[in-house]
DNA sequence: CTGTTAGCGCATTCAA
DNA sequence: TTGAATGCGCTAACAG
């Protein structure tokens, strides 16, 4: 049972062929007789032979596999983006390895050395949180291993990103709360080397301004993204002597665990409360004590174009040049259940 | 920019050596003269020199590679499941490419025949639910390549199976719900094609008798675990003249979905009808109307050791021979909010 | 139409 | 202590 599986060779010495002639015949190449042909394939179909693709990869220099490191799988909005770029690496005949930063930078870079290693023909990366040290994009760049960021990309120009504009989603957002009566709006922001924090504040500021609402500065919250930093955070806003009335969270992730500690606090939520956050998750309407709305940041979108752009500098196609690429995000209202 | 990265060859050539000297001076072996050791180094560390792996891995007739396919990467159960996977696989040097069934057995098997052919070193699967056919397993086993199902596994001795018992858990939820006071306890279960649904039945049958509650045919129902057919059996149960008050549900999501439908005819949760389910989502300790108990079922624990099995069999060590191994389910009650 | 040859990058056996 | 030669499976340039 141990038998390795039939070669060229194999077939060719059966044949009393040489293995240029039997690799030709597989292929059908013109130049090759249709008796020999036919042989040929008889025999391979009856060994089951199949070409060695490891081989064949070897040969051409290439790997037809890509790298995708993502922070973690288990948020759905990155179970949709790899869902796209599988699609897209299938339709292109590659295949996918998958890396989980979990958010930890050190991981991430143990990862993207393996994907090195590998040769992998190219590399889509939405960066852990927190990543400061991005030495590894000269590292691929030598090795010339052409990559895509997604989401959360880092803060430089001379890579290629692909983004949600979170502006739009953001004034939308501020002009609803606006709208039910709102004025004491705060913000529950991420890390301040996210560009993504960034965008979320420049939002917010214009979306302020834009109703006459002054900036206050106390009701902008800075949290690490963990449980407990949410928690904390929360905890602050609501001790605050003139509490916002309404609340954009960062994600929907900070949303569930700020909503937790506003009930624990006693406070009805979208009542004493109201809560809008960011990435739309699927299973919103599927529960009550939800943000009045959520803004989609079109998950699959990204990640498709990440992949897109990624096989246009594969295959060396034509790409547009575009460096940053953005999204415009978008703010959905959720039933009430 | 565009210069291949450096060769065995090349380093052999600047240092008029022979490949073969530099290659064993890389690993230090011992017949290779120090100085000559140095001077290999040095200039393989100016030159940025890095093995070849896929050289490597033809050579050896190995990919290091393993293929982890699952049915949905969006369900937590599989998140985590893959996060344990990858680790184990980090571990032993190996990478994972990954596939998505999305429930599709067309997709299923495309993906392992593409695994075939990348002739990964062996294969972890959870089966897409309604797969019926499962010549995959003779043509891998042609290929000689190892598989490991956990999960959702094949109904079939001849292959290795680690598996959640889930007896004991369903059990232990009929004993809570018993204990009370309800002996109106229905089942929604899956597809009968799933080993995992005959499991859950025959456990529910067992818990009932060990309660002196007779099995009613009329509260056993089975959905195809899609959202309407969820949702369409629920309605069902309610319009049922001596409704249920305790539901055991397939799943979280079904739970999610028949819980919705019960609040949507005025039933409160927990109250005029309670829910027990499997899967335990992380998400459950955030929202309100959550079931009073989830069944865990371990999924990183499975995992890991479909993974520790498979690398057995890949480095062919010595493996207990054991082919289908169950861990006991546990029930997790959920606090209430 | 078909065969010979060379080579992808590396490890390894055998010879020096 | 080092080098030459071989081969993993396949493709392709070149020769017949």
């Amino acid at each position: 049972m141990k038998n390795a599986p039939p070669t060229l060779k194999e077939i060719a010495k059966r044949l009393k062929l040489s293995t240029s002639t039997v690799s030709r015949a597989l292929k059908d190449h013109p130049s090759i007789g249709l008796v020999t042909t036919m042989r040929v394939k008889k025999l391979a179909e009856e060994l089951n032979y199949e070409p060695n693709n490891r081989a064949i990869f070897f040969k051409q220099q290439k790997t037809f596999t890509i790298g995708v490191v993502l922070p973690n799988l288990s948020e759905s909005f990155f179970s949709t983006a790899i869902s796209a770029i599988e699609n897209k690496a299938t339709e292109e005949d590659y295949t996918v390895i998958l890396g989980q930063s979990l958010d930890d930078e050190n991981r991430q870079s143990r990862i993207l050395e393996t994907l090195r290693k590998h040769r992998v023909d190219g590399i889509i990366l939405s960066v852990a949180k927190n990543t400061s040290n991005f030495d590894f994009i000269d590292s691929l760049r030598k090795s010339n291993i052409p990559i895509v960021f997604f989401d959360c990309v880092p803060d430089r120009e001379d890579v290629i990103r692909i983004v949600s504009d979170l502006k739009p989603g953001m004034m939308e957002a501020i002009d609803t709360f606006v709208s039910c009566g709102h004025n004491r709006i705060a913000l529950i922001n991420g890390p301040q080397t996210l560009l993504a924090s960034r965008e979320r504040l420049e939002g917010y500021k214009q979306g302020l301004e834009k109703n006459d609402i002054p900036v206050n500065e106390d009701y902008i919250f800075v949290s690490d993204l963990s449980e407990e930093d949410n928690k904390r955070v929360m905890a602050e806003l609501i001790a605050l002597p003139e509490r916002p009335s309404a609340v954009i969270c960062f994600s929907d992730y900070v949303a569930l665990d700020t909503m937790k500690v506003a009930k624990e606090k006693g406070l009805s939520i979208n009542q004493d409360v109201s809560f809008i956050s960011f990435s739309n998750f699927p299973i919103w309407n599927h529960i009550e004590n939800k943000p009045m709305a959520s803004i989609e940041q079109f998950a699959g979108r990204q990640a498709q174009k990440a992949a897109d752009i990624l096989f246009d500098l594969i295959n060396e196609r034509e790409t547009s040049g575009e460096k940053l690429i953005s999204y415009p995000s978008q703010l959905i209202h959720l039933d009430t259940l």
